[in-house]
DNA sequence: CTGAAAGCGCTTACAG
DNA sequence: CTGAAAGCGCTTACAG
């Protein structure tokens, strides 16, 4: 195949180390052999081994990205910034997907328990504990958006109980009190589910709106699937909701979907607020009031963590918080374009 | 760090080849060796180290994916597609994104030429040949939907010129016969955009429609913000269309919330078609009519004809051309659902 | 059925 | 300023 660093100073008439040396470009090379080993290389077309490289190293210079599926544009979207702020470290990304059918299969598949990366930023969304299990017990590890277990790895995450909170504030401050929330799950205790329901509950308590269990539907997964059934589950109520918070857009999506289909007009007769910011509610119809984390914000504190810890830092556990912003479209905003 | 080979046969002791031998499942182990050393494995938490073992093979176990960016729907699906289809041949997936600021910058501080990885599978719609050049002469390169070229690579695309006649006829069987296309590109003579723009006009020819120059709107990119620009042009002219045929769905989101926004109707006014089939359009208002490619199949057709590269096939470079399907939605179907 | 040794391509003390 | 040698952890002929 290619060319060795041997061959190379074979050609060159010097040692490897010298080569080495200027491949790695050390300083004391005489202009001389630098300049007679560069045309040896050239000559011979020669690229560095980096598998020889890493081994040398004892790393790969690869990070793993473990996500639920990059077919959530929310995970595309993070996935992007992630790939990128992690290139600017010259570090590259190797993603798994861990959802859909089969995990278990995937896992021992891929060898991901063995795989070479040095480290492993996890979005632990739909992630069992299995999976956590299976990895090496010395990975490094960068939890994205919500704990698993207490203190198990960084986490960076943005405020989810206040960012349900404030956009509950602002669907109440539409004068609505039926106000509904999409997405709840029971199956993390400490899960971003359950944050966002405190949030929405604080948010009911505080303007004094009581708090109706009827109102609030579970979602299995967050597509827009799962939020247009449960919008048909909410228009079904003898008294049904005039707001709905759904906890990300790809719900809020799915829920616009069924009340538009159902000729109701948003949001004079029901406003939707979801969460993540994701591209399709700016071109939606209407645009999408959302919550949206600063995703740059969150990619860049993930990999700069997890190459901490990679680079041997040995502290607790610590915790990032993301800014986020309530970001009001047409989705909530009576004067918004298409009203009709 | 973890143990070695080496550790695991002193501990059991034992050679380091039988360690091998157990830990690769080779036959002719003794039922008491094995037992042996699988217990100095439990013990020692000993995981082969995959960078030793691929440096003794000669290649890396992974495969590179560069694409333009994963915020595009149409390649976040494919990618999934595509990470999934290698790992079920266990192979692992590097992601490049090639796209947005500084193409150059990325490519050299990425280090994708000398990269750890075997092959590559490659969408060239906004690549240029430049970031071709800069790759390994020796690695095998599977492209994806456009040719770079002639005969440069194995290439992998669905038959997009029979794909956009398909489409317009569709529009031009509900009597539309101003009939916009969105997303000319002059930049690759025979690129998807060119050939795309080819079905158009063998559609219109077809059906005695003439050939409108004002009708046809270039896109720099495909993404929503281009479609929605497009659509305005097109309707500042004198003779706006009744029907567009946009080059991928995001220009069709893009175009749609422009027609919404304006207050036309879809499809009463102006029917809309897209390219892709992303999920998006599966919940827009109105859904989008669009030509689905089979991205299951790209994926695999890619990841097969990859891997047979890798493994030393040397034939002249292949072609497969994926199966694609109209599915017709509500943005041509006058009966459909939001109507209004 | 198992062992000792070479080598994949690199870097890095250690000498000179 | 440059060379010779060891070693990262693995697999694979080659012996026995």
């Amino acid at each position: 195949m290619g060319a060795s660093l041997k061959d190379v100073a074979r050609l060159a008439g010097v040692s490897v180390k010298t080569v080495s040396n200027v491949v790695n470009e050390y300083q004391h090379v005489s202009e001389a052999t630098r300049s007679r080993v560069q045309e040896a290389i050239d000559q011979l077309g020669y690229r560095p081994n980096l598998t020889a490289r890493h081994l040398r190293y004892g790393r790969s210079g690869i990070i793993g990205l473990a996500l639920p599926e990059l077919g959530i544009p929310y995970f595309a979207e993070l996935a992007e910034e992630i790939i990128g702020a992690a290139e600017r470290e010259s570090w590259s990304v190797l993603i798994d997907q861990t959802d859909g059918r089969g995990d278990r299969e995937r896992l021992t598949s891929s060898g991901a328990r063995s795989r070479t990366i040095d480290g492993l930023i996890i979005s632990p969304l739909t992630l069992d504990a299995e999976y956590l299990a299976g990895l090496r017990a010395d990975l490094p590890l960068v939890l994205l958006g919500e704990q698993v277990g207490p203190g198990t790895a960084d986490l960076v995450a943005i405020d989810n109980v206040t960012a349900a909170r404030e956009a509950t504030e602002h669907l109440l401050g539409l004068g609505r009190r039926r106000v509904a929330a999409i997405g709840d799950q029971r199956v993390s205790p400490g899960g971003t589910a359950t944050l966002r329901l405190q949030g929405y509950r604080e948010a009911l308590a505080a303007a004094g709106v009581e708090y109706d269990p009827e109102l609030v539907v579970p979602a299995e997964s967050y597509h827009r699937p799962d939020g247009a059934a449960a919008m048909r589950l909410l228009l079904s109520l003898a008294d049904p909701p005039d707001a709905v918070l759904c906890f990300n857009d790809l719900l809020a999506l799915g829920a616009l979907r069924t009340l538009l289909a159902a000729g109701l007009r948003v949001p004079a007769d029901v406003a939707i607020v979801g969460v993540d910011d994701i591209e399709d509610g700016r071109f939606s119809t209407p645009t999408l009031t959302t919550i949206a984390p600063d995703k740059t914000q969150i990619a860049e504190a993930a990999v700069t963590m997890l190459l901490e810890r990679v680079n041997g830092l040995a502290t607790p556990p610590r915790s990032v918080t993301a800014r986020h912003t309530l970001l009001v479209r047409e989705s909530t905003h009576l004067r918004g374009l298409a009203q009709e």
